[in-house]
Order: C-alpha cells, then structure tokens, then sequence
DNA sequence: AGGAAAAGCGAGCGAATGCTCGCATTATAT
DNA sequence: ATATAATGCGAGCATTCGCTCGCTTTTCCT
C-alpha cells in the first residue's frame, strides 16, 4: 500500500484575511509550476513567493500535493465553464455548427494557459487528482453524448458510446497538439483552417 | 539557466560482464517506474534491483536521469519497429488498407506495456529527451505524409502537412485513450470495431 | 604467471525537502 | 477593555537522495 499524501484542505478559511493567504498560496504554486517547473516547487519556495511563511501554508495545506490538486482543480473549472457554456449554446443547432463550436471552444481551452497545462498534465498522476480529472473527463462525454442522441436523426446508425469517445478523442488530440506543439505560432488564419478541417471529419464520421 | 544533468553514458560497455550490468540496470529502472512509480526509483534503489552497486551505476549513467532516457530510448525503439514496418508493408496499397493497418499498429504500439508508456509519458518533459521523443514525432509524420502523397489520386485536394498531422493526432488519440481508459479490459471485438470506426473517419476524412 | 586495465563495491557526504511546534500577532466578541 | 479564537511565523528536525571516492575483484593480454 502506498500512502497517498492527502489534499483536503486542513482548515477552512473564514475570515477575509486567511483567504487571502490561501488565494496567494494557489496562486505562487502556480506560477512557480510554469516559471520554474516542479522540482523547484518546494513549499518552501511556494511559501515564500506567496509572501506567507511555511507554517501558515501547512495550516491550510496538509502537503504539498493539495497544493498542487487545488491549482489542478481552479485551471479545470476555468475549463469545464468554457465547454458547459458551448454545449448549452448549441444544444438546439445542428450537428455540423455545435461540432465546429466544440471544435473552437477546445483549442480555446487550450489556449487559456498552455504552460500551466502542460506541467499540470505531467504532475496529475502523482497528485492523486486522477479521480477528479477522470470526473470531468467523464462529464464531458456524457455532455457530448447527450447532445448527440438529441440529434439522432441527422446521424447514421451508430452507437452513440463509440461516436463519443471517438470525436471527443479526436478533437481533444487536435487541440492539445495544435497549441502544444506549434506554441504562440498561431495566426488566426492557422486555426480557422484547423477549425474547418477537424469539422469536416468529426460531422462526415457522424453522418 | 537550468542546469540539465548529462545524459549520455560516461563509459561504453565493453566486456560481456559489463553489458550485462548496464541492461540489468536498464531492466530495474523500467520494472521499478512501472510497479513503484517514479518517485521510488532512486539510484540507490534501481541499483539495489539490479543487482548492483550504486558505486557501478555511476560508472556507466551520469545521472538518474540518463537511466529514464535509456528506458525511454528503449522504449521508442520498440515502438517504431513496429510502426516502419507497418508503413514500409502498406506502402503500395490503398488508402483504406493501409489507414486500417496503421491504426491496428498504433493499437498494438501502446499495448506493448501500457503501464511503462504512461509512466514515461509523464515523465519524458523532465529528462531532457524531449528532443530525441520528437524525433520519433517527425519521422512518424514524415513516413505518413510521404505515403499520403504517393497516393494523392485517391484523395480531395487537401494540405499535405495539415492531412498528416490531423490523422496523426487523430489515430495516436484514439490508441492511446482506448489503451489507457480501458486499461487490459479490451475483447477482441472492441478492438475491431474501433478499428473499423476510425478507419472510416480517417478515410472519409481523406476523400 | 603476472601485470595492467576494466569492472565492481558500498559507506557516507553534502544538499535539499517536507513538515512540526512553540510562540507572536491580529481579529472578533462580549 | 479583556478574553478567546483565528491567523501567522520561521528555526530546525528528520529524512531522503544523488552522487563520490578509495578500495577490491575480475578479466584480458602477453
């Protein structure tokens, strides 16, 4: 049995003060993951970037994961909201225009803080987060599921658990590789194409 | 500037004896990244289950880190047998063929040891053998866009470039998700289904 | 056989890290 | 104003880890 360090935190904080030092404690962790990677994030290190002395930091964070889990956590809800807010858009339109919004929104998401996603990729397995990722995981596919068995009629006869995994796959990957791989590179006119092409192959699978 | 750790070996093996140390320790460092994660494989503990000295270890590695990049390097090797030869078999057939092929040998890449490709996948960004993964990167991209180019007849007019690395991702995604997700629970039929599935997207995708 | 080169050994050094604990400061309630 | 709770502090303990160095053993070559 390996003993998982836990990530909850060990006190709440009340008073406007103490929040504060938690806001600043998150947000230090995070930028130390981006500037200077995870082996330079000691709570040492994060406690004195975050202006706040270790002794606070343990008050709030039992170890140094939950640290991390809480950043995991704020940069997955930043995301989450992104692609809540297109499905409920397109909920009602047809396949091709909410395939092409999906499309956007993930290289979008993507976009919001690459170096951050990154470094967070790498650092979730050994965080203990993986249930929490696996959670929106799965509430993007039940999300992208529902929406296409709302549209069955516009669809070739198909199992509507494959057709998910499939185009939720496939777009993730384009997005995660455009912006991964090709950087701050991007000119609009790139991503428009990009845009049309994943389209055109996620709607002619569907259909 | 970061200093990053040499990863290159400080002696070659020459005698038969030595040979075998440097594989054992090789061989510990993979069986302990996959059964104890990377946070157990210190040097003292890989040399301990090899079998070795951590004296012996350094004779032959300069740091822990060229232990992971040989692992890797290994690794990728194994990998990319698989996939030249693949693309070496289908070079004159068609499209639907050779999609099919491609994307079984991508299958069949990640399960050669799913637990050690994630583990490494992980770990890959903190070894400095980004460079050497991306080789294998551009080799895979080069050998599919020069395929999809010889074959230009059967296909629409498309981006060459933008072709290759849409299919790509596309196939690496649904290979890697359907191997890691779905863990060893995987029948034969599932396997053929997404194969079928992905094929028809990539193929209809192309023409 | 004998000497040189190659390979192997492992106690332990120095540096770094996660985290605790006893105490000081600030906020809230009465 | 006083008491109580909340928050903050930071030196330092305990541990781990990467790695060195002086030495022994094995192999190779003539």
């Amino acid at each position: 049995m390996t003993r998982t360090p836990p990530t909850k935190p060990r006190k709440n904080a009340l008073q406007a003060r103490s929040r504060a030092t938690v806001d600043a404690l998150v947000e230090a962790t995070a930028r130390i993951l981006v500037q200077e990677g995870f082996e330079k994030a000691s709570t040492n290190r994060i406690a004195e970037v975050a202006g706040v002395s270790v002794g606070s930091l343990y008050q709030y964070f039992p170890s140094k994961e939950a640290l991390v889990a809480a950043v995991i956590d704020r940069h997955n809800e930043e995301i989450m909201a992104l692609v809540r807010a297109a499905l409920t858009e397109v909920a009602d339109l047809p396949i091709e225009t909410a395939v092409r919004k999906l499309v956007t929104v993930a290289i979008e998401a993507h976009r919001i803080d690459p170096k951050l996603h990154r470094v967070l990729a790498e650092q979730i397995p050994r965080t203990g987060q993986l249930k929490d990722v696996e959670a929106f995981n799965r509430e993007v596919h039940t999300l992208v599921r529902a929406y296409l068995e709302s549209r069955r009629k516009e669809m070739r006869k198909i199992d509507p658990g494959l057709a998910t995994f499939i185009c939720v796959s496939t777009i993730e990957a384009v997005a995660h590789n455009t912006v991964l791989n090709h950087a701050e590179m991007l000119s609009e006119k790139t991503v428009r194409t990009l845009v049309d092409e994943t389209t055109r192959m996620v709607v002619g699978y569907l259909r």
